[in-house]
DNA sequence: AGGTCGGCCTGGCAGC
DNA sequence: TGCTGCCAGGCCGACC
């Protein structure tokens, strides 16, 4: 499942190679959840720019606007030099004069779609704070996440609070900041900000220096697997013994979703009293 | 407006 | 073996 980690590593595999190129062709297979947006042929001969990252987002610069792509739940982007014929499941070629960047993606979850310069400030701005950005501090955690009563589980696949974090990470994320998924979260103090925050983040940034996590078929756009699935704390390790030593991981379902966490060390925050009436004088 | 749920899609797997 | 049915899950839209 292509979260914020594989999505990043992907955008490096093949950001510094794809730059400079220009369109030559592309090339539809079956339709994905939205349609391109403009008639291929228009995109021939327009240069390629920046290739950069929001969210689960990838955002590839064109001279009209960007081409947007999103991997879904199962798709993967290659960029090679000599692609190999189109298969069932490649529904998306860009061919350039540097390679062709492939989106391959069997439940067609995905997206790629052109949009002007002028739509993208308002697509993003549906997006949270981006987690690997210094504008996501404890305090900023805080604030995005008052006055919610919703799990901590479901807040942080939230993509509107928190862009980028999927089901794996929240799970990582959630374990590495010793919180219950099943805290509510506006029930958080800053103590749990700042725990929450660096666990994000070192969730995030562990799964970069992995290469991703490949449980089904993620591969970058070098062909490369990553190795984050071997990592895991807690997440698919339902029956293992919990990474601390003491307790069990065991899963649940929260919000459709598998839930993956240690009772034993996951405090469950309790939700935070409404205002309180002045105290009755005692009798 | 926050929260929840159904729909989209298909490979893989359990059960018969 | 082959069929059926269920599950996984990111995101959107409908609804409460």
């Amino acid at each position: 499942m292509p979260e914020l980690p594989e999505v990043e590593v992907t955008r490096q595999s093949f950001a510094d190679r794809i730059r400079g190129a220009r369109v030559e062709a592309v090339r539809l297979g079956k339709p994905l959840r939205w349609p391109l947006g403009c008639e291929p042929d228009s995109l021939r001969a327009q240069v390629v720019g920046e290739v950069a990252r929001r969210g689960k987002y990838l955002w590839l610069e064109v001279e009209r606007g960007g081409l947007l792509m999103h991997l879904g739940m199962s798709g993967s982007l290659a960029f090679s030099s000599a692609p190999a014929l189109p298969g069932p499941h490649n529904h998306f070629d860009l061919v350039t004069t540097h390679g062709t960047l492939r989106l391959t993606d069997p439940r067609r979850f995905g997206e790629a779609f052109l949009i002007d310069d002028a739509d993208l400030p308002l697509r993003f701005s549906r997006l949270g704070v981006e987690p690997l950005s210094e504008d996501f501090t404890p305090e900023e955690l805080g604030r995005v996440a008052a006055g919610r009563t919703a799990p901590l589980k479901s807040f942080l696949l939230d993509q509107s609070a928190i862009a980028g974090v999927g089901n794996i990470y929240a799970d990582e994320a959630l374990y590495r900041a010793r919180l219950h998924p099943l805290s509510p979260a506006g029930s958080m103090k800053p103590e749990h900000w700042l725990a929450l925050r660096d666990g994000i983040v070192a969730a995030l940034e562990a799964a970069i220096d992995a290469g991703g996590s490949s449980i089904d078929d993620y591969r970058d756009g070098r062909g490369e697997k990553g190795s984050m699935q071997e990592r895991f704390l807690v997440h698919t390790r339902e029956g293992e013994p919990c990474p601390s030593g003491e307790g069990e991981v065991v899963r649940i379902v929260v919000a459709g979703r598998s839930t993956y966490f240690c009772p034993g060390c996951q405090v469950r925050l309790r939700r935070k009293p409404r205002r309180r009436r002045p105290a009755r004088r005692a009798k």
